[in-house]
RNA sequence: GGAGGGAUGGCCGAGUGGCUUAAGGCGGUUGUCUUGAAAACAACUGUGGGGGCAACCUCACCGGGGGUUCGAAUCCCUCUCCCUCCGCCA
């Protein structure tokens, strides 16, 4: 959520931002919620000063000792209390207005945050390892995958539909050691600490991540209890601090997660049906960091350094780019994607992308922390992370790995949880 | 699934319609005293909104929402969460 003083402020600017992430049908949103903004300000004077004046007839009432004259002024106060209630009910479908209207902007990009029409324009930063030259064919992952009794399609179609599958034998393990070894390397090596968080959670929880009410269409929902299916870590990792306010010294605050994702992909319908990029359930590692709003410029560029650090240390040749206004998330304000090279599908996947929310989040599920005991409370900036999306770098590491006699090794690093195993191959 | 008991400020805890400006305690901040610290004493100590250049004024908030009333922490309805016991269960 942004700032109602800022678009008071600086309207103009807004209605720039917005441009700029090539939703221009949003510019009436933002004179609309100047309009109930002033609106609600008058109401609220008018029934404020009633209400004033309620508090103090009653409390002189309270001293009244004779009955008859205390009758008198009740008789007097009557129909007050409906008067107030009906403004009170104007005052709140305003307010409702107004904080729907508000849900529906975008965070501002960052001034540095390229200006863009579309992905296309997003800018490649640079380019880290060399892509390796096969002297045979290589195969593409829904291949390799069966072929080496790692992915089993058909059984996760007839378990529960398309875009389902089932990892089996070392398919499975080597998605657990992945797992592990993320997990390991983010809390080891990068300060994050380790959390375990339900994969369902109420309404209010996704309302401050920023997926509701924009994302209700590519999410699951339970109706039998009300709850929602995460459909990233990010979403829990946000509530954590739902509500609170953070005592000085505690910040920065840095979690890493695993949880699996599960996304309706409504939007994205016959898009990369093949193979298993594009699922309704997938797993993710995350990085996520709450930090005091001069930290967080700085705190992005190490949140990418660590998922840098992921792709390297698994030697998968990756790419960066800075996401242009156009293909920006609507909680973020800059971003980084790194996509890692698949040479059987022939493309660069998205394995990851380094988000700075600012206070957009912190807003919505109300976030603050206090500099100095006794301080004001201000909002925090929350940054997060992919380190990294499983099935892809799954299919990296597939297709990165393979050999011509169409086994699979296993990267150094992830053996030590592969039980020393270092290549995949046919069970006989 | 069944039966009961709870939710009050940073924490503990009083408060059954107006004397509450939410008692009291703990914690915290500042001051006095002290070479310093402790102790003692004193003052201050929630969040959000609106108005004002400001000092300041004002409204709301006692788990959430709704209601009764001139007036609600207190009465009514409803929801959520927590605790105890029983049953079931990985």
């Amino acid at each position: 959520m942004l700032d109602l003083n800022l678009i008071r402020a600086d309207a103009d600017a807004v209605k720039a931002a917005v441009r700029n992430r090539q939703m221009a049908e949003l510019d009436p949103v933002v004179d609309e919620v100047l309009a109930l903004d002033a609106r609600r300000r008058e109401l609220l004077k008018e029934v404020e000063t009633l209400k004033a004046d309620r508090n103090a007839a009653s409390k002189a009432i309270s001293r009244l000792k004779d009955a008859a004259e205390r009758e008198a002024r009740i008789a007097e106060q009557k129909g007050l209390g409906d008067l107030i209630a009906g403004l009170d009910d104007r005052l709140r479908g305003i307010d409702e207005a107004l904080q729907a209207q508000l849900n529906t902007l975008p965070n501002l990009p960052d001034p540095r945050t390229p200006i863009g029409q579309s992905e296309d324009d997003n800018v490649l930063l640079r380019a880290v390892g060399t892509p390796r030259q096969f002297d045979f064919d290589p195969q593409p992952h829904w291949d390799l995958g069966p072929r080496l009794g790692l992915i089993d399609f058909e059984r996760g179609a007839k378990l529960t539909g398309s875009r389902f599958y089932v990892l089996t034998g070392a398919g499975a393990r080597l998605q657990r050691a992945l797992i592990a070894w993320m997990l390991d390397l983010h809390t080891r090596g990068q300060g994050y600490t380790e959390v375990y968080t339900p994969f369902l959670v109420r309404e209010n929880i996704l309302y401050g991540a920023g997926q509701l009410p924009k994302f209700r269409e590519n999410l699951y929902h339970d109706a039998e209890e009300d709850l929602w299916l995460v459909p990233t870590a990010e979403v829990p990792i946000t509530g954590l601090h739902k509500d609170e306010i953070l005592e000085p010294g505690a910040l920065p605050k840095r979690y890493t997660g695993y949880t699996p994702c599960f996304r309706r992909e409504k939007m994205a319908a016959g898009r990369d049906v093949r193979g298993i990029k594009r699922g309704h359930q997938f797993d993710k590692v995350e990085m996520y960091v709450f930090c005091r709003p001069e930290q967080s410029d700085d705190a992005l560029e190490r949140m990418r350094e660590h998922a840098e650090a992921t792709c390297a240390g698994l030697g998968l040749p990756y790419r960066v780019k800075q996401l242009c206004t156009a293909d920006l998330g609507f909680s973020a304000r800059m971003t980084y994607d790194l996509e890692v090279w698949a040479p059987g599908c022939g493309e660069w996947l998205e394995v990851s992308s380094v988000s700075n929310c600012g206070d957009f989040q912190a807003r919505r599920a109300n976030i603050r922390f206090r500099r100095e005991t006794g301080a004001r409370p201000e909002f925090v900036h929350t940054l997060n992370g992919s380190g990294l999306g499983l099935p892809r770098i799954l299919i990296a590491v597939l297709e990165n790995y393979q050999q011509a006699d169409g086994t699979v090794v296993v990267p150094e690093v992830l053996r030590p949880w592969m039980g020393g195993l270092d290549r995949l191959e046919p069970e006989a």
